[in-house]
RNA sequence: GCUCCCUUCGUCUAGAGGCCCAGGACAUAGCCCUCUCAAGGCUGUAACACGGGUUCGAAUCCCGUAGGGAGCGCCA
């Protein structure tokens, strides 16, 4: 109990709102992100309501989905789907009851009234509007139809939505959590539909009356959303429930400057998912994509819950910028455990392959991947036949000579995948040292003059493979003679 | 057309009148380390959209201009 109000108190609460018609959208999953962040950061519940009231264009494989990708990418809803509590259900397309009450007090009220325009007649009322530089705003026909005629068409069975009466004169206000104090005219706003004509509730009316309903306190949305808070604002006075604290966030917008869409290529959270990119990545990417923050390290979820700061979300719009999202990834897939590497790599890697050579393969090839796909040629290059030398390999094997790889190979068999015990047999028959110790071993085994480490490439070589690779090299040719050619 | 929002290095941004000839991170260039790549260390290049005001003083306040975006739907 509040002392003050004398009312229940609740702890408040931010929610993400998504509707179920496609797949969760990286600017979405932001938003997500963010009100979850801020509902750890102040202690407050966080709402996940799915907004499925357009029948047309929701679907259910789309709701499955979203629930699976915030899951995925961490952020648990404290209410929702599967966490349903007195305050639900948390579909929308199921509280229609709900919804019919506050249609009948606005109704009451007269603050709202059927309109029996159908859309082809707005429409055109729209074009001509437009047409004479006029805004497009709903012209108000059915705005002062009598009682009588109203009852007449009710019975006549003309379709009918229900407006919002919005009031003249009238200035709105209300303070952003991002952009500060807002000031809109009434007279600038259209009476606007609250009930399409199969009975649904609109975005507008749902929406506000939603979080009212849930007990939310401050909520971050897209800036998309910002010229539509004066609607929801009234829709709540009338109603007399609290408004929410609203934030706007800026679009994110794609490398040309347009909003991101798929236009611009991967813009949902699946995709990005489904080629490799670890959640973790995804969502330090996002935390700093117009949010600031002195942390520059990848962050775990509550650490960056601690270091989410409203005053911190930017005012303009911030560019999607992959090669960013790489420097995360990379980092997020630094940290991979071994066992965690497998499961990450496990479609790279051969069939049947035994755990422990997986293992291997994975921990020396990890420092050098930043998506499952790099670590295909590295697979190829290990699992593979020994690999064939270009002009560069070659003259420097060459320069090695036989009796640098028949020590080294001799060793190999000796000791098998021993790195230090190879170089030091090569060494110790040819004097070699520094690169013109490594590179030929490096060129012999793997075929490239670069890679990973070359002490846990060993361990991950198949067994004799080390040996084979380096023999091959040990009869060298006086001159002219390739042995890549010659043999295997 | 009307209303609203936005504009600092390549990118994300710090900056709430003097601490800023603008700071950080990533990217990028060079050097160091190193068998190579990666990592790591060091150094560098690089920005206040433009024009007017206000002020002793403006990236910061005001007014315009330009550019970008959103909303004005029986989409959300």
């Amino acid at each position: 109990m509040d002392r003050t109000t004398g009312r229940t108190f609740t702890r408040g609460a931010t929610r993400f709102a998504p509707s179920p018609t496609g797949e969760l959208h990286l600017g979405n999953a932001r938003t997500a992100l963010f009100n979850y962040l801020l509902a750890r950061r102040a202690g407050e519940r966080f709402v996940l309501r799915v907004e499925d009231t357009d029948a047309g264009r929701s679907r259910a494989e789309y709701t499955t989905g979203l629930l699976a990708d915030l899951a995925w990418l961490g952020l648990e809803w404290d209410a929702g789907p599967g966490r349903e509590d007195e305050l639900g259900p948390y579909f929308q397309s199921q509280r229609g009851a709900l919804y019919a009450q506050r249609f009948a007090e606005l109704e009451r009220q007269g603050v709202a009234y059927p309109c029996f325009c159908t859309p082809l007649e707005l429409e055109a009322a729209r074009h001509a509007q437009r047409a004479s530089g006029r805004a497009p705003r709903y012209p108000g026909t059915c705005r002062e139809l009598s009682a009588g005629e109203r009852e007449r068409r009710r019975t006549a069975g003309v379709p009918a939505t229900l407006r919002f009466r919005v009031p003249s004169g009238r200035r709105i206000e209300f303070t952003d959590l991002v952009h500060g104090a807002q000031s809109f005219l009434s007279d600038d706003i259209g009476d606007f539909v609250i009930r399409r004509a199969d009975g649904s509730a609109a975005f507008f009316f749902s929406n506000a009356v939603d979080d009212a309903a849930m007990g939310v306190s401050q909520l971050l949305r897209g800036e998309d959303h910002l010229t539509n808070t004066p609607r929801q604002l009234l829709i709540l006075e009338a109603l007399g429930l609290p408004a929410p604290c609203y934030g706007h966030i800026a679009l994110i917008l794609g490398p040309d400057g347009a909003p991101l869409s798929k236009r611009h290529g991967a813009a949902s959270v699946r995709q990005f998912r489904d080629r490799g990119y670890r959640p973790e990545a995804l969502v330090n990417y996002l935390f700093r994509l117009g949010h600031s923050s002195p942390e520059h390290d990848l962050l775990g979820i509550e650490a960056l819950a601690a270091a989410f700061d409203v005053h911190h979300l930017g005012r303009s719009p911030a560019h999607f910028d992959e090669q960013q999202l790489r420097v995360w990834q990379k980092a997020a897939v630094q940290r991979l455990s071994v066992h965690e590497t497998c499961t990450w790599l496990a479609a790279q890697l051969p069939a049947g392959l035994d755990p422990a050579a997986a293992q291997a393969f994975s921990a020396a090839v990890l420092p050098n991947v930043v998506l499952p796909e790099d670590a295909r040629p590295w697979a190829q290059i290990i699992f593979g036949p020994p690999p064939i030398l270009d002009a560069e390999g070659e003259q420097i094997v060459r320069a090695a000579g036989g009796a640098f790889f028949a020590a080294a190979a001799r060793a190999a068999t000796i000791n098998g995948a021993d790195l230090a015990a190879i170089t030091a047999a090569a060494r110790a028959a040819s004097g070699a040292k520094g690169a013109q110790l490594y590179r030929p071993l490096r060129f012999a085994l793997t075929g490239l003059g670069h890679g990973p480490e070359l002490a846990p490439l060993l361990q991950a070589i198949p067994p004799g493979q080390i040996e084979q690779r380096l023999a091959r090299f040990a009869h060298a040719p006086e001159a002219g003679v390739s042995p890549t050619t010659s043999k295997q």
